[in-house]
RNA sequence: GGGUAGGUUCCGGAGUGGCCAAACGGGGUGGACUGUAAAUCCACUGGCAUUGCCUUCACAGGUUCGAAUCCUGUCCUGCCCA
């Protein structure tokens, strides 16, 4: 059976289609590279897109490299930032870069999976050789992506190690001699890049992949932890699920492609399939006895809006205090932080629930022997006790 | 190195001696309505406090009864010139 038709599925760009097909042909497993900035410690359903990707070639036999930018996580990717991003210490890369692996193992099959970082070659590179590879390309190539131009013509910064990324990115396709580099669509420049310098090392050059990108939960932008539209693959099945259920009905369609590779039914009704695709993805990062467990706690909790049946944190009240100081205290043992003014106001706007009946009264107090359940924001709640 | 324009609250961006915790827009949050969707409407959006107080407008000093606004120095950025 041919597999490029499946391979090119959900693909925004192949180049090209043809390469690949060549390269197919050969019948020997390809080097094919993705490459993970750790520059946070977990990754999100945006970084399972290309793994997914990863684990479909793995799944016919070729062998997936999985580069670390541990060098190139320190300059941070420009691709689609309007400013420079705030540089880590490469202690903070590496701990960042352990966590990364484990879950990327979520989706990859160890067994063909070759972890590289990419400081191996360039902690090595001398000064001499750093400026070698940068008379290679012109500042006009760098500078033409749309990244840097936008920054240019609004008269913003872009510094020097900026720039680098996209070579440092194409040296690492040159020494693992990828055959096929995936990415978003967003890192075209860079991939392209690693096809000149293997050009001129004289290697066969890589094939692009370049996949969409996954929005976030606010279903406009690019999914990201610094933009707090992200689902991380290590959170509990509960918030996962719930976070799921919070996307527009249009980026629907975008997560049943890229993330369980298939076609959202146009008849069905759209929270029943947003039910299924929480549910799912949840039983893919934790296993089908939490994500049912997930689909009931939410249909208790907010289809039928019962509080009472719903799976909720415990709170001890603080005897004495009223309920301002009560709110603040419960919303610290669910580990968010929220000052006196901040709760203040959500008790003002009928935000604080007890059993159901708004508390509106930021002095009212709470006997220490209240019981049920206390509602605080839109999707948190403690129960007493 | 020279010239010039700037650095304001999450972001953009007003404000050029008191009426400024600082317009307006975006974003975010809460409420109503819902399918925890979208759209819409209303409210809130530095902190503490039931009058009021405290800390903010790059940083450090200064002038003044009073400064985001004036002065001096420092740091940072854009643009033009070299």
């Amino acid at each position: 059976m041919d597999p490029l038709p499946d391979l090119l599925r959900n693909c925004a760009q192949v180049l090209s289609p043809d390469e690949l097909r060549k390269k197919l042909a050969e019948g020997r497993p390809l080097r094919v590279k993705l490459g993970v900035d750790p520059t946070a410690p977990d990754i999100h359903l945006g970084h399972t897109v290309g793994l997914t990707k990863l684990r479909q070639f793995q799944e016919l036999g070729h062998q997936a490299i999985l580069i670390i930018g541990d060098f190139t996580a320190m300059i941070g990717d420009p691709s689609g930032r309007s400013a420079t991003r705030p540089q880590l210490t490469h202690d903070e890369v590496m701990a960042n870069a352990k966590t990364y692996q484990e879950q990327a193992f979520k989706i990859l099959d160890p067994a063909r999976t070759r972890v590289v970082f990419n400081g191996e070659w360039f902690e090595m590179m001398s000064f001499e050789e750093v400026i070698r590879l940068n008379s290679r390309v012109t500042l006009q190539q760098m500078l033409q992506r749309e990244d840097f131009r936008d920054r240019l013509d609004r008269g913003l910064p872009v510094r020097a190690h900026e720039i680098q990324y996209p070579i440092m990115q194409g040296w690492d396709s040159v020494q693992i001699q990828a055959d096929i580099e995936l990415g978003g669509t967003d890192q075209l420049f860079n991939i392209m890049v690693g096809r000149d310098l293997q050009r001129e090392e004289g290697q066969p050059q890589q094939v692009a992949m370049m996949l969409p990108i996954l929005v976030g939960l606010d279903g406009t932008q690019k999914m990201s932890k610094s933009l707090g539209n992200s689902v991380g693959v290590t959170e509990p099945p509960v918030s996962m699920f719930g976070k799921l259920m919070s996307i527009p009905d249009a980026a629907m369609a975008g997560y049943y492609e890229l993330l369980l590779n298939e076609s959202l039914a146009a008849d069905t009704h759209p929270m029943v399939a947003k039910k299924e695709l929480a549910r799912r993805i949840v039983a893919r990062f934790h296993s089908e006895a939490d994500a049912a467990h997930a689909l009931e706690d939410f249909n208790a909790r907010f289809s039928q809006r019962d509080l009472a049946s719903a799976d909720l944190p415990t709170f001890a009240l603080l005897p004495g205090q009223d309920l301002v100081s009560n709110v603040v205290a419960a919303f610290a043992s669910l580990g968010a932080t929220r000052s006196r003014s901040d709760v203040r106001r959500l008790v003002e706007q009928g935000s604080i629930q007890l059993n159901g009946e708004k508390i509106t009264d930021p002095k009212a107090p709470l006997d220490a022997g209240t019981t049920g359940i206390l509602k605080l924001d839109k999707t948190r709640a403690v129960r007493l006790g």
